[in-house]
DNA sequence: CGGCTTTGACCTGCGC
DNA sequence: GCGCAGGTCAAAGCCG
């Protein structure tokens, strides 16, 4: 209930919202426009560099709409932390209101299972206004470790059983006051191995920086960076090919791990950078 | 003591 | 309308 006051400075993406499929199911290139056009935004938000001719690669988000299922894009973490799959979705947005509904197309039906508009508590909220999903951008991840480090503050406020998976699914929301950016955090039931993280909504502040690793940027708190060498396919959910999994053996660099603390990694696993990013 | 996690209850939307 | 499942709340407890 702490974090609904912020402004988004975001919040001008808010029109669409939840995953980056705003063209609907008819309209591919619709999705990858959207894609590459308003989600540059929560792309580079993260640093994720996609390229327009990886662009007709994303055509199953579309599929994946209408499945119900996350789009997931093939990521470039690697390592340790192997990133093999993600998915954008639509910038940020504290839209809540009713208005920027308008484009209510069916990646609304994401908004699918409950869960009450993030930015309007539901005391507060009118009763029957439509609820609007900030936009949601994912991705899978293979580490053995469920909270992966991404620069960023987060506190737990729930977790819950998902049906159909032994893993529970956690919460998380941002620490900062102003910033209503969540994430989910859950295993994949079909390989433990995989940890797919949902965020939701765009930071409005900076990183604060990787605790184990000195200060980051923010332009570098997100390790995620999407090369041309690395397929990127989406997948729903648990549908990544092991094949794929294992071909993600991208340059990534790890930075060592030595003089951090074991608790977020188990001291095994190094954080993992774009190429050419150090510790500064 | 503040920040965080845990956890049961509650709320909400969707499908039948 | 009802039941289910996902999402959130908030009190309680833990920890540094």
């Amino acid at each position: 209930m702490e974090d609904k006051e912020g402004v988004d400075p975001a919040s001008e993406f808010t029109s669409d919202s939840s995953w980056a499929l705003a063209g609907g199911p008819d309209s591919v290139s619709d999705s990858v426009n959207y894609f590459f056009d308003r989600e540059s935004n929560i792309l580079s938000e993260f640093d994720w560099n996609l390229q327009p001719d990886h662009a007709e690669q994303i055509d199953r988000f579309d599929e994946l709409d209408r499945a119900d299922t996350r789009p997931y894009l093939a990521g470039s973490f690697s390592g340790s932390h192997s990133c093999v799959a993600a998915a954008a979705a639509a910038a940020c947005g504290s839209g809540s209101g009713s208005g920027t509904a308008s484009g209510e197309d069916p990646s609304e039906k994401y908004t699918g299972s409950g869960g009450k508009l993030p930015e309007i508590p539901s005391k507060a909220r009118k009763k029957g206004q439509k609820r609007i999903r900030q936009p949601r951008f994912a991705f899978m991840t293979k580490s053995e470790v469920e909270h992966l480090e991404d620069g960023y503050r987060w506190r737990k406020y729930g977790q819950k059983a998902v049906k159909n998976s032994p893993f529970p699914r956690s919460y998380y929301r941002c620490t900062n006051s102003k910033c209503t950016v969540k994430k989910r955090v859950e295993r994949s039931s079909e390989d433990p191995t995989i940890v797919i993280t949902t965020y939701e909504g765009q930071h409005c502040h900076h990183s604060v920086g990787f605790p184990r690793g000195g200060l980051i940027s923010h332009e570098t708190a997100f390790a995620g960076r999407f090369t041309p060498s690395v397929s990127q396919f989406y997948y729903p959910h648990g549908e990544i090919p092991a094949s794929i999994i294992r071909s993600q053996q991208v340059p990534i660099e790890i930075v060592e791990s030595r003089t951090l603390p074991q608790t977020t990694n188990e001291g095994l696993l190094g954080d993992i950078v774009p190429p050419g990013i150090r510790n500064r």
